[in-house]
Formats: C-alpha cells, structure tokens, sequence
DNA sequence: CGGGATCCTTTTTGATACTG
DNA sequence: CAGTATCAAAAAGGATCCCG
C-alpha cells in the first residue's frame, strides 16, 4: 500500500461548491462592472447604462435582478417624478469588491505581460 | 452648470477592461477548480480529472490549453513510461489564488444564507 | 496515458421594438 | 425613466469515439 505517495494527494477543495456557487453570481456577462460601477454608491438604471455602455438593458435587468434575489444588491424605488429606481450593494454585496480587485489586478498584469487575448 | 451634483458621477472603472480579461480566465467551466486543484503542486491529466469528476476531457483539455496561452499554468512532459504529463501554477498563475480564496468566501456566506441556487 | 475530432444540446447574449 | 417581449445568434459545454 501506499502506492501514490505524491505530496499532494489531491488539496481537497471541499469549498469548490461555493467556489461554484459564487462564479454563478460574479460569472455572468457584465456583472463584474455592474458591481464596479455600485462600488462607489447608489445607482440608477440609466445611469448603469451610461457606465456601461454595451450592455443592453435586457441583460442588465436580467443581471440586477439576479443580483438583487442574492442579495448581492438592494433595489429601491423612488418616489420622485419621473420616478426613479435605485441600486446599491448590500453588506454582503460589498465583500466581493476585494475579489474583484484581486482578478482585476492580475487581469492587469495580463495585459502588461501581453498575454491578453 | 453642475446640474448633476451627484456624489458618484461614476466611480470610473479604468480596470473594467482587465477585469474582462481576467473573467475570461477565471470564468471558464471547471477553471477556478483547476487553479485550486493545482495550488498545492503540479497534477497530472488523469489526476486532474480524478480532482473534478464532472469535467470532460475535452473540457479539461480546452482549459488546460487557454491557461498555459495566458500564463497561468506550464505544461511538462514527463519523459517516463507510460509518458505522463504535468501541469503546475505559474507564479502568476499563483496570485490567482487569493483571488479564488475570496470569490470562495463570499460563496460559502451565500450558502450559509441560503441564498446560492 | 493524454488528448484531438465530431456532433449536438443547452445556455447565454445581443438587437430591436414596444409599454406603463 | 425603467424596464419587458420577442426573436435571432452565438458561445459554451457535454457526449462519444478514436488515435498516437
């Protein structure tokens, strides 16, 4: 017995479920940038839109809505004339700004090393 | 002028396009298990897919191929018999760890809140 | 063992147009 | 303004079989 004895008999990743479980949230298109854009405060629909503009506002409904069901982000109504909605990050929201930062800094390096595709 | 006095005229996200680039690495199926199943030392193939069952070969192959392009990961043939082939982290490939550390942590909360899907 | 080649299905995204 | 509806296009992933 003890045939493989490899150091790394596998790292385990017993966290690889919610490793999964947060791409989902963080993974679709342009939901990096919609929680770039909250990073600083509140937001509105159109003004998304101006951050970023190739997204469409389908995809971005559909993007704020499944952020708002994680309770990545809160969605407020309100009632000015015209009425406008709001959007800003939750508590929770908030935590993934540092990962973020993380791949944005070696998606920085990427770029520097040329290595951008 | 100043019509639009609002705290946040747009936190600017220069970083967006490294970012983007950094998701398509990250982004990919089975990707972050392949950088964590590699953080602890090189893996083989077979190894690999021992690590992360679900994954197909095509699958692990297409992503083993994208990270070694960018610079993630080396790819090393063994000169043994039967020829075995080793795949380990890069030192940039690396500093992709905390980033997964973090996306991991926040999944583990969404989980604990029972919020995943 | 370590994949490449195919083919097919599912999931995502995008473009437009239209509404309360 | 803040979306939804619809339709079409495209990636992405999965299943298999095969080969050096």
């Amino acid at each position: 017995m003890a045939l493989k004895m490899r150091k790394n008999v596998s790292p385990k990743p017993p966290e690889s479920c919610p490793l999964t479980e947060c791409m989902k949230i963080i993974g679709g298109a342009w939901t990096p940038n919609v929680i770039w854009s909250l990073r600083g405060g509140p937001r509105r629909f159109s003004e998304l839109r101006v951050d970023i503009p190739p997204v469409s506002p389908k995809v971005l409904s559909t993007r704020l809505r499944e952020l708002e069901e994680r309770g990545v982000l809160t969605r407020t109504i309100m009632p000015t004339s015209p009425p406008s909605v709001e959007y800003a990050l939750t508590p929770l929201g908030s935590r993934l700004i540092p990962a973020i930062e993380a791949i944005v800094e070696v998606g920085h390096e990427l770029k520097e090393r040329g290595l951008a595709h």
